[in-house]
DNA sequence: GCGACAG
DNA sequence: ATCTTGTCGC
């Protein structure tokens, strides 16, 4: 069976399947609050590109939820299958992030990552997608909005509007840093808008980018090893 | 029909 | 995402 058979099981390749696909997994993303509270273990993921983007390399990190120090760090890396199309980033990266994913030997109890969760034109951006498929509650943590429409939050640390996908409130802009950019928050699976946003402000230290997926970044673009010493980094 | 469009 | 230095503003 093929990488993209085992991740997507009887997707046909064709982009009118993927969004069919998409569809039918949305129905299966739940946004009741299923996660162990408070978390112990967070998960940031992130991805980036190698070889002229033919080498898919994926961060995971893995951290205390009290302390945010990270625990433990790896990066898997898999043969780029797809190109990049706007809505469909979930069938490019998922396979890499599932990779990472299985290098850890711990369950998080709460996963962020970078891009979508229900802030999607179909309600399966790539971190709803990660989470029906793993059963992992998750959070999509974006830099920039896809499908929705927003009024600019106010400008101090917390203040936040709803993400609106028509007349539908599925996730808040974030004001996560004076003078930077909202982030996009939105549930991935098994977790409310509200404590989406809650969580994601809490984990959010002197970044922009709350410390999961900013450590995850940092690993998953070539530049950055991360702060501490002392724990496992493979990859 | 046209433009916009996570990473 | 990636190619890439300095620079302006708080």
């Amino acid at each position: 069976m093929s990488v993209a058979g085992a991740v997507f099981g009887d997707w046909d390749g064709s982009i009118a399947g993927a969004r069919a696909l998409q569809v039918e997994l949305a129905r299966q993303v739940s946004l009741r609050d299923g996660f162990r509270d408070p978390p112990r273990t967070l998960a940031g993921f992130d991805v980036g590109f190698e070889d002229a983007g033919g080498t898919t390399r994926a961060a995971v990190v893995l951290l205390d939820a009290d302390t945010l120090q990270p625990r433990a760090a790896h990066v898997a890396r898999v043969p780029t299958s797809m190109p990049y199309v706007p809505g469909l980033l979930s069938f490019r990266e998922l396979p890499a992030l599932l990779a990472a994913l299985e290098l850890l030997d711990e369950r998080p109890d709460l996963v962020l990552v970078d891009g979508q969760g229900i802030a999607h034109p179909r309600r399966l951006g790539i971190a709803a997608h990660f989470g029906v498929v793993t059963g992992l509650p998750s959070i999509g943590v974006a830099k920039k909005p896809l499908a929705v429409r927003f009024d600019p939050p106010g400008p101090e640390r917390g203040d936040r509007t709803p993400l609106l996908l028509g007349d539908e409130r599925v996730g808040d802009a974030l004001r996560s840093k004076p003078r930077c950019n909202p982030l996009i928050v939105s549930p991935g699976h098994e977790v409310s808008i509200d404590a989406a946003t809650r969580l994601v402000l809490r984990y959010t230290t002197r970044y922009r980018l709350p410390e999961p997926t900013r450590l995850a970044d940092r690993l998953a673009s070539r530049r950055g090893a991360l702060p501490l010493p002392g724990f496992d980094t493979d990859g």
